[in-house]
DNA sequence: TTGTAGGCGTTATCAA
DNA sequence: TTGATAACGCCTACAA
C-alpha cells in the first residue's frame, strides 16, 4: 500500500545530508551523542528542504506527549483566564504544549476530561469543575495524574492545589473589623463549591473570635456570578430598605465587582463611606479605578508552579502514597472599599494598580 | 526489540472481543460499517479494559491531528481571552482541541508558530501578532493554513478575518457628533498595527465628512492598554489644563475604560455630562456599572465561524488563488458615555447588560 | 461486513 | 558515534 506522502520526512533529510534517519534524529535531540559535522550536516539539508520533526510521531514514540491538558471551568470569570493564561505562559517556556478546554458550569467535564484523556497528555489540569469519580480512576488507570487548581477535594486520590480560603476569609474580617463594622453582608458564591464554603467559613470564624455573634452576620446566594451578585444585592435591599449591614465581603472579586456596582446604581451608596467592601482573588479588574477593592490575592504564579511541580513529580511515578493537598497563604491587597488603609502606601498603590493591567489591540 | 507496554491497545480489546484489531477501529469510528452485535461486544470489552483510543496515534496514521492552534497575543485585554474562548467552544463542539499560545507584544511570535505547525495541526489561528513572511512561507510549504484573526495584512499569502473597523469608526464618530461634540480626542493604540490605524481613520473619514476639520482634532498616544491610555489622559490634562474636548474615542474598550478612570479620579470630569467617551470591541468589562460604554461590538462568534470556515476550506486543498480579507460589519452599542443614546432601550439595556456578565468560582 | 497487510514518522535498542 | 531494525498504536486499502 503506497501512500502519496507529500511532507518532508527524516528519511528525506538523511537521504540529503547521506547518513542515516536515525542520525537525523539525533541531530534533533539536544544532548545525543552525534558528531558535531554530521549535526550540522543533517540541519543545513533540514533547512534546505523545510525539514520539521513530527511531534505527533516523536509523542507516539516516546509514549509522551509534552501537552498538558488545562480545563477551564468558567472563562467569564477573569480569575480564570488569568490563571490560564499563567499555565500557558509556564508550560511554553519549558517547551511544553497547552491543550485547553473549557466545561460549562462545570456540567459535563467527563467528555471532555475523557478527550484529554485521549491524547495520553503529560497531566491534566481541572480548575472548578466536577469531576465523577469514574473518570477520576480511569485516568489513573491510564496513568495520567490530575491536578485539581483552587479547588479542595476530599477525593484521597486527588492531587490540589489552591490558596488557603480560611485564612485568606480571616484576613479581611480582621480588616473589616479594624476599620470599625460591626454588622456584616456575606455573599455567597456556589453552594456546592468548597471555595465559597471555606472563605465564608475563614470569615466567619475570625468575626467570631473577635466577638462579632451570627446575629450580626447575614448571609446571601450571589449565584457565583456578575450578574448574580448584582441581582442578588438589588433584591436584598430592596425587600428591607433601610437595614444595611457596615461591611459586605463577596467571595470572589467578580462578584464583589457585582455588588459595589449595584449598591452604587441602585442604592446610591457611597463605598466605604456608607458601606465597606471586600472581595477575593486579586483580579486585574478589581483595580480599576472606580473600584481599588481590598481583596486577598490568589498567588497564582506560585499555585501553577506547584501544579506542574506535582503533575511532572506523578508523572514520573512518584505516586505518592497519600492525597497531596497542596495549601497556599493569600496575600492580602489593601484597596479603598475598606477605610484606612490606602494609607499604607498612597501613590505607589495607584501607580502599581495602574501597571498591573494592560491590554494592547 | 520489545517494549515493556502498559497500555491498553486496541489489539488487547480485539483480543478479548474476539475480533480482529480494525475491527475495534470501526466500533469506535461513527459512521463505520460493522454489525451492531459486533460493536457491542467491542465497546463493552473496551470498557472492561478501560481502553481508550490514542488520537496521538490517529493523528499520525490519519495525518490529521483534529488540533487547531490559537496563538493569542495579549491575554491582558479582554477581547483576545473571550475571542480565545470562543475558538476553544467552537472547537470542542466539533470534537477538535485547541493547542493554545501567547506570544508577548508579537515578538517571538516565529518560535511559537514553529512549536504549532510541529504538531503538525490542522490550523493555526493567530491574533494579533507579526509573523515573519519565512515563517509564512514555510507554513505554506507544510501544507497547514494560517489565518489571521482580528489583523488585516497586506500580505497576498494570508487569509485573514477581522471587523470593520472603518465602518466602526465611523458609527461612533456620528453617534457621537449627533450628541453635540465638536472638539474630539483620538486616544491611538500600537502604531503599528493596522487595526488601531483604521478605526482612526474611519474616525476621522467621518468627520470630515460631518464638517469637521483637522483642527478639532487631536490625537495622542495610548499605549494600548489601560495603564498606556490612564497615563496618556493623565499627562495630556495635566499640561494645558481647561482645554478639554467635547469627546474622547480610545480605539478600544479597555483603553477607554482607562481614560474613564483617570478622567474621573484626575480631573473629576463627569461622562459624558463634561466628556463624552467612546471605546471599540465591545468587551464584557465595557458593560460594568460604572462604564456602560458606548462601542463598537466585534462580532466574535461570527468572526469564529469564519476564520474556521476557511482554515478548514484552505485544509481540503482549495487554496484560494487570492488572498481572503473577509471583514465583518461591526455593532453599534449604545451605553451611557454618550447622551441620548440609553433612550433606545432604557431597562432592557440594563438587564441585557448585567445578564452578559458572568463569573463563577 | 470482516480480516490481512502495510504504512504513518518518529524514538529506542542493540550491534558494529 | 553510527546504522539497521523494531516498536509506538492506529487507520487505510484491499481482498475475502
Amino acid at each position: 500500500m503506497k501512500r502519496k506522502t507529500t511532507r518532508v520526512t527524516s528519511y528525506d533529510v538523511a537521504k540529503l545530508a547521506g547518513v542515516s534517519q536515525p542520525t537525523v534524529s539525533r541531530a534533533f535531540t539536544p544532548d545525543a551523542s552525534i558528531a558535531k559535522d554530521k549535526r550540522d550536516r543533517v540541519l543545513a539539508a533540514a533547512k534546505q528542504l523545510h525539514y520539521l520533526p513530527n511531534s505527533i510521531a516523536a509523542s507516539l514514540s516516546r509514549a509522551r506527549s509534552n501537552i498538558v491538558a488545562v480545563i477551564v471551568g468558567d472563562m467569564h470569570n477573569p480569575f480564570y483566564s488569568e490563571s490560564l493564561q499563567a499555565f500557558i505562559n509556564r508550560l511554553q517556556a519549558t517547551n511544553r504544549q497547552v491543550l485547553a478546554f473549557t466545561v460549562e458550569d462545570g456540567r459535563d467535564c467527563d467528555a471532555v476530561l475523557m478527550q484529554a484523556l485521549r491524547y495520553h497528555v503529560d497531566g491534566i489540569v481541572v480548575t472548578s469543575a466536577n469531576l465523577s469519580s469514574d473518570l477520576i480512576s480511569l485516568s489513573q488507570e491510564v496513568g495520567i495524574p490530575i491536578a485539581l487548581f483552587n479547588r479542595s477535594t476530599s477525593d484521597p486520590a486527588l492531587t490540589s492545589v489552591r490558596c488557603d480560603s480560611v485564612q485568606g476569609g480571616g484576613l479581611l474580617a480582621h480588616a473589616m473589623f479594624a476599620a470599625g463594622a460591626h454588622s456584616y453582608l456575606i455573599v455567597r458564591g456556589d453552594p456546592q463549591g468548597s471555595t465559597s464554603r471555606l472563605r465564608v467559613k475563614g470569615f466567619r470564624d475570625a468575626l467570631a473570635a473577635l466577638g462579632i455573634g451570627d446575629g450580626s452576620i447575614t448571609e446571601i446566594d450571589g449565584g457565583s456570578s456578575y450578574a448574580g451578585s448584582y441581582r442578588a444585592i438589588s433584591n436584598h435591599f430592596a425587600s428591607l430598605s433601610p437595614n444595611f449591614p457596615d461591611a459586605v465581603f463577596a467571595v470572589n472579586d467578580i462578584m464583589a465587582i457585582g455588588c459595589a456596582d449595584a449598591l452604587r446604581a441602585k442604592f446610591n451608596i457611597d463605598i466605604p463611606g456608607d458601606i465597606m467592601l471586600a472581595g477575593f482573588d486579586g483580579i486585574r479588574e478589581g483595580r480599576l479605578g472606580p473600584y481599588h477593592l481590598t481583596t486577598v490575592r490568589q498567588p497564582i504564579e506560585d499555585m501553577v508552579t506547584k501544579t506542574l511541580e506535582l503533575l511532572g513529580r506523578e508523572d514520573n511515578g512518584e505516586k505518592p502514597a497519600a492525597q497531596i493537598n497542596c495549601v497556599l497563604p493569600g496575600i492580602f491587597i489593601p484597596g479603598r472599599t475598606v477605610p484606612g488603609l490606602e494609607e499604607i502606601a498612597p501613590e505607589k498603590a495607584l501607580e502599581a494598580d495602574i501597571e498591573s493591567i494592560s491590554g494592547k489591540n
